[in-house]
DNA sequence: TGTACATCAGTGAACGCGCGTTCACTGATGTAC
DNA sequence: TGTACATCAGTGAACGCGCGTTCACTGATGTAC
């Protein structure tokens, strides 16, 4: 048994490390299974010894989002502390952050990637599903509202998450980003009923 | 002077119409130049005559959405009609209805593309942003709140109808697609304050 | 009406390039003695 | 401790292919006479 033991676990990690980031950077067309490599530092013929495809491997760069442990401290100055209560609040306002919005290659890969998606075979996703299944129920247990009410505004809050910032993402003015940002994250945190003071409604 | 007075200009129009559609469907790294003009009954050879280059068709196909005044009758059985007031409300209907997550080709840009506008040039992104405002203007007039609150609210209205049918396109389970568009038709109808009678809500 | 002609919309072969994937090989490693 | 060896992680050349773009050419057209 050459190669120490892990030493494959940790090379495929790496790997799937580097894919995250450049998919969520230019989608899946434009990275190239050599640039994947390279970044992880190896060379492309190793590539299939890991994974069966390139789709294979985006189903799995893709999945990993919430997997990861280290989600919660994923943006810059940004954490989410689901332990402190008004976990539902924590993830809005992270998700919406300015950090997230600048932070592409550790972006959730529903803003960076959904259009892609859309058009990607029955594993992908199913990857993409579970993350937004994941972000769903973080978000629900936390809604003020009971019934149906509750899952209604569970589901609306991620959907405007993520609309917000994917629209955000796509437009020049940068200015016009930041009020979206902002009225995403205000009817947001009304609908969850974690509304806060006027005073923090300016940040 | 052969050919008739506005042959160029129809041809042209067919073009950007086929690119539209077929952008719609496979993004725009999957669309060759070559598919495009063969879906408009031309060869390769013709298409920079009419474009500098692929990125510049894309950016003309992106934003003739909300310009082609056919817009509002895009998807079967599914009309707009702004002037018999409401409008806010029809186009929420609209944007989320089966017939818009089932009709790819005729997609909103916004539902269909986000993800690959946020990585292209200035002038694709400037598209975008001209088509989701579209949106926005229409929604801000008819949202039942004032000042600050009714932008913020027209804003919300438009990334919860984005977000929620791109996610949904995302997905495997199209019951849990269709629970989602469900949930962001009742909340932006509640944000625009154009709630109907429950016996609606069903449907 | 019929013919010769100039125009230019459209053609298709060709360019260099990068892609996903395969495969015969190399050489760094831990182990056996 | 030192050496020979089997293993297998990783290499890099090669495959066929489709891409965006260019360009010398063709042939359908309206016009002039």
């Amino acid at each position: 048994m050459p190669y120490p033991a892990g030493h494959r676990e940790r090379v495929r990690k790496r790997i799937v490390e580097s894919a995250r980031r450049l998919f969520n950077r230019s989608g899946f067309e434009s990275v190239s299974v050599d640039s994947i490599m390279a970044d992880a530092g190896l060379t492309r013929g190793g590539f299939y010894t890991y994974f069966d495809s390139k789709s294979d491997l985006y189903a799995e760069a893709l999945g990993c989002f919430f997997t990861d442990p280290n989600w919660k401290s994923r943006w810059k100055g940004v954490t989410v502390d689901l332990s402190a209560g008004a976990a539902g609040s924590q993830i809005v306002h992270a998700y919406l952050s300015r950090q997230h919005f600048d932070d592409v290659e550790n972006s959730c890969p529903m803003t960076a990637l959904p259009s892609d998606v859309a058009r990607c075979d029955k594993r992908v996703k199913a990857a993409f599903e579970n993350v937004f299944q994941a972000m769903v129920d973080f978000l629900g247990r936390d809604v003020k509202a009971r019934g149906r009410r509750r899952e209604d505004r569970a589901l609306a809050i991620a959907a405007l998450c993520v609309g917000g910032m994917v629209v955000a993402r796509s437009m020049n003015d940068r200015g016009l980003g930041d009020r979206l940002r902002e009225a995403a994250k205000n009817v947001a945190l009304e609908l969850g009923g974690w509304t806060v003071s006027k005073s923090r409604r300016g940040r």
